[in-house]
DNA sequence: AAGTGGTCTAGACCACACA
DNA sequence: GTGTGGTCTAGACCACTTA
């Protein structure tokens, strides 16, 4: 039950015939996920059942979308090569006019949509011909090379019209969840800048925060 | 410099005289930081340096700004005593028509309206006649002997209008960013059900995920 | 092959919570 | 005062990256 104790770290250090050092590698995995959390002194407690990561983990729309419990599906709309312009090629980091793989697909959850995305691949790294229509964007970064590592995100909120509007199947003028992210490889080497725009009345983050004793 | 390598785990511990698994918990707070990030087998690295944390935490309007850059104010729209409805009981775990305080609030950067805030507390955690109108709402409750420790937030994108448009200064029908959350003590007592809308034109999230190898 | 981070041991002392 | 988590030691072996 949420707020119950955990038996001690060194009870479970006795019980699993481990070091109590061990015990408490796992339970801070615990404790990052937001599963369980620690107050010093006093004990390790179940946190609340309905919450399902303490932070944000970078997951695909459709490692996401499973997580979720939806059938993730995309339907590419167009995919293009165009010139960076000054705002994409800021991001990912090349100059303004250097070409870029542009791809725009329609997110899609049970069959309904679910998000609008907008991504920017510099021609080095995924050349237009490389792309496929099918699979996992990030698995054809990875085969070229490319892992991705790590991703900056900034979230807000917009308002989608238009073409947009349609392809989402809500009015114009509606509310949608917008997250920008630029992702790199282990190497800092910038390989996406992305765009995604999720139907507010189907998506929202949920994660729990924690007044911790390691605040710095 | 970003992407630049720290010195090894054993070589910081001879250089600072402790042990490597201290060396390791120090860098572990900087990973959890978003400041640095572990490769296996390779090394530990510099992040990038404008993202300011890899996980959101629990701050409170005036920390959030102070941290922004802002010098954050409030104004208090309204206090009154309230009977809780449908979703206010849910959230706060009481029964429907018990007692609640309800504070609206108009909260400032700079003095320029940044989010419009609806907060209900529990009449037995914050009678009306306590509640101060100047002065820190979380130190209030911990006054009351009820110290925030933990939060479970929703994020998600609203459309404004009407009176709260007026309030944040923005035309109605405008983009803001929603963030809903439960607020708790050490013991799982819920003393605050909190809803805040940010101006999208002024306000967004930013942190970093990464892919780590404690990936489940 | 050498160096790195990831994990683990079997202890120890400290700061804090709670009765 | 007793029990808890927080920190720390001084080693060890493993899995992985890199040259």
């Amino acid at each position: 039950m949420p707020h119950d104790a955990l038996p001690s770290e060194r009870d479970l250090a006795e019980q699993f015939k481990v070091s109590r050092m061990t015990v408490r590698a796992a339970i801070g995995k615990l404790v990052s996920e937001g599963r369980v959390y620690n107050i010093q002194g006093s004990g390790t407690y179940v946190g609340s059942k309905d919450i399902f990561s303490k932070a944000p983990r970078l997951t695909s729309f459709t490692e996401d979308m499973a997580a979720r419990g939806f059938t993730p599906s995309s339907k590419v709309i167009s995919a293009r090569r165009v010139a960076a312009d000054r705002l994409v090629s800021q991001r990912l980091g090349i100059d303004e006019g250097d070409q870029c793989t542009h791809i725009r697909r329609l997110r899609l959850a049970d069959g309904d949509p679910m998000a609008f995305e907008d991504v920017y691949i510099p021609a080095t790294v995924l050349p237009l011909e490389d792309f496929q229509l099918s699979g996992s964007l990030y698995a054809q970064l990875a085969q070229a090379g490319y892992d991705v590592f790590r991703s900056e995100q900034e979230v807000t909120s917009v308002i989608v019209e238009g073409e947009e509007a349609a392809f989402l199947d809500v009015p114009t003028g509606s509310a949608a969840l917008c997250v920008t992210r630029v992702s790199s490889t282990h190497h800092g080497k910038l390989v996406e800048f992305g765009r995604t725009h999720y139907r507010a009345d189907r998506y929202s983050f949920r994660f729990a925060v924690t007044r911790e004793s390691s605040e710095r």
